[in-house]
DNA sequence: GCAAGGTC
């Protein structure tokens, strides 16, 4: 038996430098073996995963979609095989010498089947070392440390449920999004998927799209009137006063009537009905106050965060579910605040609030409000409902970043966080609700007026509304002035669509996916072209993708799959279940579904590749009979071309920067739909490509001077090639302003294609020509205007002068260099996408932005995105 | 190249 080291493994890194830490009493010292961080001290060493460092998969003989049939995959064996080759390494190498270890994963479900895994791999090369886990639900020095006084064993039954869902998502996802993609023929980049999370996912999205399809809008009318308490007893010296006073003491109240079961109701769904009230409601004069209700209102403050509710004030920020998880995460490993990706909803008990609030009363944004909130007798945090075991709740530490060590974006999440936990330490809030009823000639007016009376956690948290509304103090009887009186034709509203964060709290009400990888699941659907633009909207081929699976696989779109799953893990971590029993069973379901799926393979693939088709049509080719469809050009540009290609080559462009949408509005010239170009901030609608293309071919260039590389006054001593051809030297071009059949402008050189001399003009705004010139290029300048609109005009000047300003500002754009995997080459390339800076980088929609560079994907600019935070 | 779950 060798005496070597103790060995600690953790899930990841940060967990495992932070353990180290606290067990050594900060005197652990940080190695790399293999390219993997290795915390050292005394006769111990600490190593932490990245996750699942293994994963399950089919043998490489079932690769092959074509030649294995889907069916096949359902009894195909599995296998497990790492996935981080060199974390894998530095693991057996530690190990092999190693006198004990010690698996400090994450205590939760998944945290134990990572604990076995790397359980197997010890063993692999050390039979007989002892093998302990030791739990705790935060990194604090009294659970760390008391966890590891008090080890315990690997629970084999838990880590055993985890497997058995490993091995059912890959049979089922695996299987029936090959058989999809086989019968739509889409083996590209381009397959079809399904799964046990992104199928419910999809399905609710398309159900609500349904709902919207099948909305019918109904009329209805609301009535409304301005009352004023008569305040005449004493006139002011100064008008103005008065009429101050008038307003503060004017106040909306709208009508409403019982119905037929008793309910107030506001809306009139008889218009007849509503103009008759309405023509009672004009002519009175005066409204009598019936009833006046008080009453205060306790508005407590929120609990802490979880990953959910962390996105869902995010979003209301303005970020989107991934960005503000992207965000949360290099906060988290910086170390300012906890780890995000969490259930929990309640603080452990050892996280003292005057402790953490004290480390922030120093601070120049933050330490007005932690010192009003340490004044507080009592200090109580907010609990939420959920108390798990994996992580604390998401808050800051003690450690404070300064504000230049963050971007604007962080910051702003930052506070969002620090704030949260404010919040939750801080006071209730009070509300002063006054409900006001009155009588106006025989019609019921109301009106709610609420005040803060006592802020509270308002005062720290201003991301809720807390906006007061004003009714004035009357009493019963009292007589009120009706000044105004207004009737609003409205209709029902069909169902909104779920945007990210609603979509995130409703996956995880229905139990499916995890806090980690909800965000993730609606990147994917992105990704797969199920739902495009925000709020998510489905595409065709979505549809088509449910309604098969509805048919044919109900359980892949259902949420009762994982709701099973779930119980059936449950049975075997308390060992009335094995993984056997429960994958047999699950593989006995898959087969049956097979045997429905393979008898309509073809009429499920021929409805999907009609939605595929569906979702790239524009309209109808107007030069023959065949559909318009948006196409890649091989350089990665979008245009329209004609479906019935190579007899028919109609063709028209489309703008070069986004990815197009086509939008539900139709052109009533052409008939073809209207195009919406994605491009993140910079997205705009193009419409209708046709009417686009014929505004260009009718607008005349309208010249404004001469070709500085090939006009009058060009170099004069002409170089000839071969043909006596010149190649530059005065030709006589002119510059212009021309409108592109793509809709773009520009001003280019009239000789144009032989000429490619131009420079850019903006897209939106009316082009003036002013009288002013500019001295050094002779060339009149230019301002933009923008018609009825309140934005101001815009001096361009002299073209020439503008881009040279422009491409000046541009040259900054090395700053995208500075972006870990941004070289040279790639910064060009990113310049060329209309990336011009590290913000807009940051703000790019990964898609649109992909698909406008060659040979980068999505996920290379989400990484992109991430390093540059 | 398929899923979903960890993590970066």
């Amino acid at each position: 038996m060798s005496k070597g080291p103790e060995l600690i493994i953790t899930e990841k890194d940060n967990a495992a430098r932070r353990i180290a830490d606290i067990l050594s009493g900060e005197s652990a010292e940080s190695d790399r073996v293999n390219g993997v961080n290795v915390y050292k001290w005394g006769g111990k060493r600490c190593i932490g995963l990245s996750g699942h460092v293994v994963g399950v998969d089919f043998p490489p003989e079932y690769n092959d979609w074509r030649d294995v049939e889907p069916v096949e995959l359902i009894d195909a064996p599995i296998d497990k095989h790492p996935t981080q080759e060199n974390i894998v390494a530095a693991l057996r190498r530690l190990s092999r010498h190693a006198s004990r270890v010690v698996i400090a994963t994450d205590y939760d479900r998944e945290g134990e089947l990572i604990g076995k895994e790397a359980y197997e791999l010890v063993r692999e090369v050390n039979e007989d070392v002892p093998v302990d886990r030791v739990r705790f639900s935060s990194i604090t020095d009294r659970e760390v440390t008391e966890a590891f006084e008090n080890p315990d064993e690997l629970d084999f039954d838990l880590a055993a449920a985890g497997e058995a869902r490993q091995i059912v998502d890959l049979v089922w996802g695996a299987a029936l999004t090959r058989f999809l993609s086989l019968s739509a023929r889409q083996l590209g980049d381009d397959f079809i998927s399904v799964g046990r999370v992104q199928g419910p996912t999809l399905k609710l999205i398309v159900d609500r799209e349904r709902e919207i399809d099948a909305f019918d809008p109904e009329d209805y009318w609301e009535l409304f009137a301005d009352l004023q308490k008569d305040s005449t007893e004493e006139p002011s010296a100064d008008p103005r006063a008065d009429e101050s006073a008038r307003d503060e003491e004017s106040f909306e109240a709208q009508y409403f009537y019982l119905d037929e079961d008793g309910n107030e109701a506001e809306r009139v769904w008889d218009g007849e009905a509503a103009e008759e009230a309405y023509e009672t409601l004009r002519n009175v004069e005066t409204a009598t106050v019936t009833s006046v209700r008080r009453r205060t209102r306790t508005d407590d403050p929120p609990a802490p965060f979880n990953t959910t509710q962390f996105i869902r004030a995010a979003g209301s920020l303005g970020y989107s579910a991934q960005r503000a998880m992207s965000i949360a995460e290099d906060l988290y490993t910086a170390g300012y605040m906890t780890y995000p990706r969490t259930d929990n909803t309640v603080y452990p008990e050892d996280l003292d609030p005057r402790e953490l609030l004290d480390e922030f009363t120093a601070n120049r944004t933050f330490g007005e409000d932690a010192q009003t909130l340490l004044e507080q007798e009592e200090i109580e945090p907010t609990a939420g409902d959920e108390e798990t075991t994996d992580h604390p709740p998401i808050h800051p530490t003690g450690e404070l970043p300064s504000r230049a060590d963050l971007t604007e974006d962080e910051w702003e999440v930052y506070e969002l966080v620090v704030r949260r936990f404010f919040a939750t330490v801080a006071e209730s809030a009070k509300w002063e609700h006054l409900r006001v009823v009155a009588d106006a000639g025989g019609l019921s007016l109301k009106a709610n007026g609420k005040r803060l009376v006592k802020a509270g956690y308002h005062e720290v948290y201003p991301y809720f509304n807390s906006s007061e509304s004003f009714v004035p103090d009357v009493e019963e009887g009292e007589a009120l002035a009706v000044t105004d009186t207004e009737m609003e034709a409205k209709q029902t509203q069909p169902p909104r669509r779920y945007g990210q964060s609603r979509l995130i709290e409703t996956m995880e009400q229905m139990g499916i996916g995890t806090k980690a990888t909800r965000h993730d699941v609606i990147q994917k659907l992105y990704d797969r072209n199920y739902i495009e633009s925000d709020p998510p909207r489905p595409t065709r081929l979505a549809r088509a993708v449910v309604e098969a699976s509805e048919e044919f696989a109900e359980l892949i779109v259902s949420e009762e799959m994982t709701a099973q799953l779930e119980a059936d893990m449950q049975a075997i971590a308390r060992g009335e279940a094995t993984l056997d029993d429960v994958t047999e069973e699950s593989r006995e379901i898959l087969e049956d579904v097979f045997e429905g799926l393979m008898e309509s393979g073809e009429e499920v693939g021929k409805h999907l590749q009609k939605s595929l088709k569906a979702d790239k049509t524009v309209g109808t080719c107007p030069e023959s009979d065949h559909d318009l469809v948006i196409r890649k050009s091989r350089r990665g540009s979008y245009f329209i071309g004609c479906d019935g290609y190579p007899d028919c080559t109609y063709t028209l462009p489309l703008p070069s920067t986004g990815k197009p949408l086509i939008m539900d509005e139709e052109c009533e010239e052409h008939g073809l739909s209207h195009i919406k170009m994605l491009a993140g901030r910079k997205t705009f609608v193009h419409g209708c490509p046709l009417c686009k293309a014929e505004e260009a071919d009718e607008e005349e260039d309208l010249v404004i001077g001469a070709c500085p590389e090939c006009g009058e006054g060009a170099a004069s001593e002409t170089p000839r090639d071969g043909d006596g051809e010149a190649v530059e030297g005065e030709h006589g071009g002119e510059l212009a302003i021309k409108r592109l059949r793509s809709g773009s402008r520009l001003v280019g050189c009239t000789r144009y294609p032989d000429c490619d001399y131009s420079l850019p003009l903006p897209r939106r705004g009316d082009i003036e020509v002013t009288d002013e010139e500019c001295e050094e290029h002779d060339l009149p300048k230019i301002r933009i205007t923008y018609g009825d609109s309140d934005r101001e005009p815009w001096d361009l000047g002299c073209p020439i002068c503008n881009y040279r300003e422009y491409q000046a500002e541009q040259v900054d754009g090395s700053e995208l260099e500075s972006v870990k995997g941004i070289g040279e080459k790639t910064a060009e390339k990113l310049k060329a996408a209309g990336v011009e800076d590290v913000p807009s980088l940051k703000e790019a929609e990964p898609d649109a932005l992909a698909d406008l560079m060659d040979g980068v994907g999505p996920d290379t600019v989400r990484k992109w995105q991430s390093a540059a935070d």
